[in-house]
DNA sequence: AGTGCGATTGACT
DNA sequence: GTCAATCGCACTA
């Protein structure tokens, strides 16, 4: 499986957070792939401090932080070395929504985890799981599709300015917790 | 040491 | 719909 097929396979997937005041949960809703060789992606230029955990293993979280204010949450997608993933772009909360709430100083079910920033913010995740392996026993991890995943529409993807034109953002048709636009662009 | 720029968000018209 | 805040990091000199 490449990037691309991992950022749609991950479609209805759940991430898990386990933190000291309980446990928080959601459906992943909507994904960016950022392919081996893609000049949008952080890791095109080569291993620094701040996209190290993008080569490591497929199914490693990469946290980093744009824009001075927002983490982002990647899973690295390749073989170790090789330095490409998948951005985690929105949820369907589904566990500890109370608390999601909370960490988000919003009461609104849909803005929740809507947005790759309000995502990690719901999700309490930050450098501490920058390299936490996702398929291993451990506070941050993937869980099993809770029900069948809906129809998958994709995209181009959101907020880039380099290599703009591949559909390489996939989402569940019709699901209220998608970000950006929902059509389909073919 | 200085500069420019985001895989965004929230506030505002 | 538009627009600016914000700051760590990569890049240049």
């Amino acid at each position: 499986m490449d990037t691309v097929e991992l950022a749609r396979y991950l479609i209805g997937k759940v991430v898990v957070h386990d933190i000291p005041e309980g446990r928080v949960s959601g459906r992943i809703v909507e994904t960016e792939a950022y392919p081996i060789g893609d000049p949008a992606g952080n890791a095109f230029r080569g291993k620094t401090a701040r996209n190290r955990s993008a080569f490591l293993e497929r199914g490693h979280a990469h946290v980093y932080l744009v824009y001075g204010s927002s983490f982002l949450l990647n899973v690295a997608s390749e073989a170790t070395g090789v330095g490409a993933g998948v951005l985690l772009r929105a949820l369907e909360p589904l566990e500890g929504i109370d608390l999601m709430q909370r960490s988000r100083d919003s009461a609104c079910l849909t803005d929740l985890a809507r947005g790759p920033g309000r995502l990690t913010e719901a999700m309490q995740v930050n450098f501490t799981q920058d390299g936490a392996d996702l398929c291993a026993a451990g506070p941050l991890w993937l869980a099993a599709p809770p029900r069948d995943t809906g129809a998958i529409g994709r995209s181009v993807r959101i907020g880039l300015t380099r290599n703009v034109d591949p559909q390489w953002r996939f989402y569940e048709r019709g699901n209220p917790f998608v970000s950006g636009p929902k059509r389909l662009r073919v």
